[in-house]
Order: structure tokens, then C-alpha cells, then sequence
DNA sequence: GGTAGACCTGGACG
DNA sequence: ACGTCCAGGTCTA
């Protein structure tokens, strides 16, 4: 398989930093091969970089391509531009170098960490996936936070695809962490006191409009938004 | 209004 | 092996 490249200077994205750092549990770094393998946008996707560039591929997805849309006008899914699906995740459109120089500028200890810690970006993650993962964060660490997403997504979330051996799974729909038999079963699977906030959050966001209504929050103002 | 104490669990460390 | 500590936190008394 070919690799899809998107023009982005090193300085720019650390992926390690960036897919590491406990903003994201859903990536995982394979250290011989520098590749990284994740799930975002209900689609498998293995990352890399070098100088200049950051590659992907494909490797399963509930969306269509533009391309295949076109051969295959009768598939359910939604088709998308990955292109600008991972732009968009990593927000490339923001510069990056510039908001480090700003913060050297104003702070001797940043200049001197950025040296080694460059190209850190906060994602733009899915508000659902991010909701729902920092609930599981509370006095928790990032190894055990990751384990307890995977098992949300196996357990509610639909199947995307097998590769080498692992079956990947995208983000539960709100509408399935929501049923009431949610809260014992998350118990069971060892989210402690966590397990009834998940269930709790998801069956609100479902009656105040669903997904549909929780996303439109990322548009409004912060102050609008918290009346 | 500021602050211990409790909360589930598993990974790290001795 | 086993005990202890602690983790990107948050709520209550």
C-alpha cells in the first residue's frame, strides 16, 4: 500500500508528544518501525514522518473515500476526504512555530524545553471520544485510561476492521453507552465509581439532542455555551 | 472560600 | 511474592 502524504514540517508535529501525551488513548507506536496505528473518525489509520511530510494510510474505515464513492454508488456509507479529516485532526492549519516563538519570547523555561518537546499540538478530537475519556481519567493513569477506552469501544462500538491480528472498533455511539444495563456492566469491567458518570453523561446527551446537539457546542462560544 | 478525605483499580516500584 | 504508592481528578463534608 502506497502512502498518502501531507506537506508537514517535523517542527511542526511531534507525534509522540502529540499522540502520547494522554490527550489521545488510541494510539499505539510501533518502536521498530516508527509507525503509528490508531483509530479516529470511525477509521484505522497508520501514521508516520519525516522531515517534512506526515503519511498515512488507510487501513479500515465505515467511511468511503471521494474515489470509491464514485465506483460504488450504492454503499450506505459516508463518503470523506481523508486528507482533510487528519488535517483537520491535527489541526494543521494552525502554525504551530509561531505560537512557540510568542511563548519563548514571554518564557525562558519554554525556550529551553522546546528544544526537545517541539511540535506538540492539542488535537482536535472528537467530542464524544473526548467526553467520555476524561471521565475515565479521573485519578487514573494513562496506561490504565487507555485500556478502559479500549474496552468501551470493543464492548459498544462498531467493528471496523481486522489487521495482523487485531480487530479494531470505532467510539461507541452515545445511544449505546446510554442504555440503564450500562452503568453494572461497565462495573464488572472495572471502571469503579466511573462507570455510573458514563452512563449518567450519555443518557443526558441523549435526551438534550444526541450527538447532533453535543457537537454543535464546539461552535458556539464558550460563555454561550455553558448556559 | 479553602481543604482534607474518599473513591476503584492496576501498574510500577521496593 | 506481596505491600505500598500513585495516577492529567472531582465531589463532599
Amino acid at each position: 500500500m502506497t502512502w498518502n502524504k501531507l506537506l508537514c514540517n517535523i517542527r511542526e508535529l511531534q507525534l509522540v508528544g502529540t499522540l502520547s501525551g494522554g490527550q489521545s488513548f488510541r494510539w499505539k507506536q510501533n518502536k521498530d518501525s516508527n509507525e503509528w496505528i490508531g483509530v479516529y473518525s470511525k477509521t484505522v489509520w497508520k501514521l508516520r514522518e519525516n522531515d517534512d511530510h506526515l503519511q498515512y494510510q488507510v487501513i479500515g474505515s465505515l467511511h468511503t473515500s471521494k474515489k470509491e464513492q464514485i465506483k460504488n454508488k450504492k454503499s450506505k456509507k459516508v463518503d470523506v476526504d481523508f486528507d482533510k479529516l487528519l488535517e483537520d485532526y491535527f489541526r494543521l492549519d494552525t502554525n504551530l512555530g509561531e505560537y512557540y516563538k510568542e511563548w519563548s519570547e514571554k518564557d525562558a523555561l519554554f525556550e529551553k524545553a522546546c528544544q526537545q518537546f517541539y511540535g506538540i499540538r492539542m488535537l482536535r478530537q472528537e467530542p464524544v471520544e473526548n467526553l467520555f475519556s476524561f471521565i475515565c481519567s479521573q485519578n487514573n493513569h494513562i496506561s490504565r485510561i487507555s485500556t478502559m477506552v479500549e474496552k468501551l469501544c470493543t464492548h459498544y462500538g462498531e467493528k471496523i476492521c481486522e489487521y495482523e491480528g487485531d480487530t479494531y472498533y470505532a467510539f461507541p455511539e452515545v445511544e449505546k453507552l446510554a442504555l440503564p444495563e450500562v452503568e453494572s456492566e461497565l462495573r464488572n469491567l472495572g471502571f469503579g465509581y466511573r462507570a455510573k458518570f458514563i452512563q449518567k453523561s450519555a443518557a443526558q446527551i441523549v435526551e438534550w439532542g444526541g450527538v447532533k446537539w453535543f457537537n454543535s457546542l464546539q461552535d458556539m462560544k464558550y460563555k454561550d455555551a455553558k448556559v
